[in-house]
RNA sequence: GGGCGGUUAGCUCAGUGGAAGAGCAUCUGCUUGACGUGCAGAAGGUCAUAGGUUCAAGUCCUAUACCGCCCACCA
């Protein structure tokens, strides 16, 4: 039963996550004589390696829910994972392309070619591509699995869902064509963000901006037909091969005349009209003339559309120069650029070039600079769909912590664009729509939009396009409780408590949640969404593999155990603060841990193998049992309120001062001498010890529940028989005690005072010294009285004399309290002169204080004004501060200064 | 170009309009029989700046500066 020295996570954390699972904790059923509480997980990417974001925020919602399970709720964590279409397509494609997966094509019965040459997904065909993705998942999904579970996440594991799982692929059909046939799915040819690497359209979120950008402004000059000529000036020169107007300000002075009359493409056979537009051109900007690309450019498009204009596209889907670029055709669009620069200056038609900061467009998933494409997509209408999902969070039904993203959401939400969702990948959901062989695509008399392919299928075709990842997860609050079927966990769990996740995906993932939530279930998914921190390294920098600054949170396991890192991200969950993590503040953590060991290791030696008796069992409880029973109703409820409030940082630092500060540091070594002193040990203490130390394990055991476990089952008698199954800690208001607590701040300070002035004064702690104490408190005298014993053991007081009578003595270092003062008269150690300075800084740091009360109640304005607790608490200061400044003047007189 | 945060001790952060706080780190003592992964004590702050509201401002308001994050199709 004797517990080692020092507390080694790695036994605990293999050991007790099994056993929990095994036991069936972390299940949930629907459970009429409980109260629901139910968290789904954010889906981590089938194919990801969870990382500290991950851990993060998986911490935070394990916390959550088995703080609910403890208290006594059927708390649900439903976990799963995500298909992530186009991050899957992105990785699959490029281990392709590097040869790596031939070992799982041959498993999925691909011949795979001798050559080593790169393989596309287009080789493979869609057929074995969709192969390769499940063999890919099965591989991979097992690891995530296996990470949650080493974080200690007490998922429901039979409840785990996939987003591609047949159920769930049936609810995100169900969604699609509902959604059309309610006129919210259109179909429709507009300019998209086009990936040229994935060969995908991308919605707006999944494109992301390069801010300044060092670029140039190249100019060159339009032949006009009618001589002359006409200088423009673009970031994008090879653009110029599909421009086809090009355009001035209608007030521009310099440009009026040339209104209607035409240029001269340089190289097509083309001519390009000049025409006037007020909306697009900017005098001030270059040389006042745009030139207009309808086909590349969103602004371009809309010109082309006032002006009826031709658009013309001179890029294919691979981002190669087309057909329509003449001599530039087959030309990969940088080459194209320089070509058609080279040209330019050739022709003598270069104009200069100036710098130009410029923001560049890029891919989330590729990084590869997107290409504006005029193409056919599936598109979501969203307006219809905003407007509720705004309502609930304005009126509160929905809440966001910290308030502040809600301002975020509202601003996207009221500006919301309508969501395009088809994209032109395999993995994922493919889109429900047939067209009849033979007819025209765009002509929707010709679809067949259902759940179900058409019965003459051989006559249909079905889209060959699939759905935005996030389409599936936005539904995934009530998808994974097997809606459109009806389930008991919809009416049970939905809506669900509670959502943790990263503010980066508030319009991806959540807004769009809510929307779907409340447009299929009428109802929302979720009452409170966390966002949590940004993870940052010890110097505030973003983690990141390029900067080498990425932290992996199985090395830290490895290094402190799971524990310290899960107590460290929850104590460093600031609202609205970047939590910075170092190997330090973990190591600090880890430290914490040890000292619960050993605090447990000094309750279980001290009772002997037995287990203690209740609390109402044992006689009379002494001043500092009553004390820390009192001090534990507060950690209690300030833990509760806490979590219930999703502060964690002031959860986990009540829990950590809790522990260390009253129970170790002060109670722990208050009682030991009645543990050592007799022969016996004291029972009540023993029960005090004990009763305490298994709340402290409950209340732990949501931040740390590995440690919790193993020392629990060390503890003789424990009840029940995990720690995951007993109750979280309750307030017992007949265990507050302000009485007590007021006694023991008394006593404190008294201590405090007399190892201060050993310390200051180098008295070496063990030299035992008789302490004087004035006081002119009549109760204060009986109660150092009654703890003498307790001066002895915590400040190595000898004897301790108390009263008014007790008279200064000249040579003895002093403290002055509000209450007290304090001599310790010890032979040859005094240093009169620095008690001097001492005793002087003080009197001057009382004297200002009493100033600025004496200010205040002089106020006549603060007098009429302020509440008068306010007023009265100011008097009473006040009469402290003069006490405080008579008993220092009066002890600086008795050392020869005159005041 | 808009919007949103943040700025309190060296670091990480609390802080309800009514005496500026904690934990790390630092310094000084301590092999006190749970723990040196520890104990005790100390030092350390014009609460970013400038105005304003108030009897009273770290806290509320307005600007400014710096840092960070979003959103936006300016050639």
């Amino acid at each position: 039963m004797e517990l080692p020295k020092t507390y080694d996570p790695q036994r605990a954390e293999d050991h007790w996550y099994a056993v929990w699972e095994e036991r069936g904790y972390f299940h949930a059923t629907v459970d009429a004589g409980k109260r629901p509480f139910a968290i789904v997980i954010p889906p981590p990417n089938v194919t990801g390696e969870l990382h500290m974001g991950h851990a993060l925020n998986n911490t935070l919602q394990d916390v959550i829910i088995r703080y609910h399970r403890a208290d006594g709720k059927s708390a649900c964590w439903f976990p799963g994972m995500d298909h992530a279409s186009i991050a899957v397509h992105t990785l699959i494609e490029r281990a392709l392309a590097k040869r790596e997966l031939d070992d799982l094509l041959r498993d999925i019965g691909f011949p795979v070619p001798a050559h080593t040459q790169p393989l596309t997904r287009r080789d493979l065909g869609r057929e074995a591509f969709m192969k390769l993705g499940w063999a890919w998942k099965e591989k991979y999904d097992g690891r995530i699995r296996q990470q949650l579970r080493v974080l200690g996440c007490s998922c429901d594991w039979p409840r785990e869902r996939f987003t591609m799982d047949e159920g769930l692929s049936h609810a995100v059909q169900t969604v699609f064509v509902r959604l059309y046939e309610e006129g919210l799915i259109y179909r429709d040819t507009r300019m998209v963000n086009w990936d040229v690497q994935a060969q995908t359209v991308l919605s707006d979120l999944e494109v992301e901006n390069e801010e300044n950008v060092q670029g140039e402004l190249f100019q060159f000059a339009y032949p006009l037909e009618d001589g002359g000529e006409l200088v423009v000036a673009t970031t994008r020169p090879e653009t110029m091969l599909g421009d086809t107007a090009l355009a001035v300000h209608p007030d521009d002075a310099r440009y009026k005349h040339l209104i209607g009359k035409f240029a001269v493409h340089p190289f097509l056979e083309r001519r390009v009209p000049i025409i006037a537009d007020g909306q697009l051109v900017d005098p001030a900007f270059g040389t006042g003339v745009v030139k207009v690309t309808p086909a590349h450019d969103y602004n371009d498009l809309a010109t082309g559309k006032r002006h009826n204009l031709d658009v013309i596209s001179i890029l294919d889907f691979k981002g190669n120069a087309n057909q329509n670029a003449g001599p530039f055709a087959g030309m990969e669009r940088f080459q194209a650029r320089r070509a058609v620069k080279e040209k330019l200056e050739e022709l003598g038609l270069a104009r200069g070039s100036k710098p130009h900061l410029m923001t560049l467009p890029r891919s989330q998933r590729t990084g590869t600079i997107v290409e504006p494409m005029l193409t056919t997509q599936w598109f979501v209408k969203m307006e219809p769909l905003a407007r509720p999902a705004i309502e609930k969070v304005r009126d509160g039904s929905i809440d966001f912590i910290p308030q502040e993203w809600a301002k975020t959401y509202f601003h996207w939400m009221e500006n919301i664009q309508d969501w395009c969702i088809s994209r032109q990948l395999w993995w994922g959901h493919r889109i429900p729509v047939w067209y009849r062989k033979g007819q025209d695509p765009m002509d929707p008399r010709h679809w067949h939009v259902s759940t179900r392919p058409p019965d003459d299928a051989e006559h249909w075709e079905q889209d060959q396009d699939v759905l935005d990842t996030w389409f599936s997860s936005a539904l995934w609050p009530f998808s994974i409780m097997d809606w459109p079927a009806p389930s008991a966990e919809q009416k049970y769990f939905y809506p669900t408590a509670f959502l943790s996740t990263g503010p980066d995906i508030i319009f991806f993932w959540v807004a769009r949640m809510i929307m779907m939530g409340l447009h299929f279930m009428g109802e929302i998914p979720f009452r409170t969404v966390f966002f949590h921190p940004i993870v940052v390294d010890e110097h505030g920098k973003k983690m990141s593999k390029t900067k080498g600054n990425v932290i992996d949170p199985l090395t830290l396991k490895d290094e402190f155990g799971i524990d310290a890192l899960r107590f460290t991200l929850v104590a460093g969950t600031a609202k609205g603060k970047d939590l910075r993590l170092s190997h330090s503040t973990v190591d600090g953590n880890r430290k914490f841990l040890n000292k619960i060991w050993n605090a447990a290791r000094f309750v279980l030696s001290n009772l002997k193998g037995k287990a203690a008796p209740p609390l109402d069992q044992t006689g009379p409880l002494q001043l500092e049992d009553r004390w820390i029973l009192s001090r534990l109703q507060d950690a209690v409820s300030q833990v509760r309120r806490a979590l219930d409030r999703y502060d964690f940082n002031l959860a986990a630092g009540m829990v950590y001062s809790f522990i260390w500060r009253d129970y170790c540091d002060w109670y722990l070594e208050w009682v030991k001498p009645r543990l050592y002193a007799s022969g016996t040990p004291d029972a009540v203490a023993q029960a005090v010890l004990c009763h305490v130390f298994d709340q402290i394990l409950r209340l732990l055991h949501p931040f740390t529940p590995f440690i919790a476990e193993e020392l629990w089952q060390h503890f003789p008698a424990r009840a029940p028989e995990s720690v995951m199954v007993a109750p979280f800690p309750q307030v017992q208001p007949a265990l507050a005690d302000s009485q007590a607590e007021g006694q023991m701040d008394r006593l404190q300070a008294l201590i405090t005072a007399i190892r201060t002035l050993r310390s200051e004064l180098n008295v070496p702690p063990d030299r035992p010294a008789t302490v004087l104490i004035r006081t002119e408190e009549a109760a204060l005298e009986d109660l150092v009285r009654q703890h003498a014993h307790i001066f002895q053991s915590l400040a190595h007081a000898a004897q301790v004399d108390i009263g008014p009578q007790v008279t200064r003595p000249a040579q003895a270092p002093r403290k002055v309290l509000e209450f007290a003062e304090v001599f310790l008269p010890l032979e040859g150690v005094v240093d009169i002169a620095a008690e001097r300075v001492r005793l002087v800084q003080e009197l001057s740091r009382v004297e200002s204080d009493l100033k600025r009360a004496l200010l205040k109640l002089e106020n006549e304005e603060f007098l009429r004004k302020a509440p008068t607790d306010v007023v009265d608490k100011e008097k009473r200061k006040l009469a402290e501060f003069q006490q405080m400044a008579q008993r220092l003047a009066e002890n600086l007189e008795l050392l020869g200064v005159k005041i």
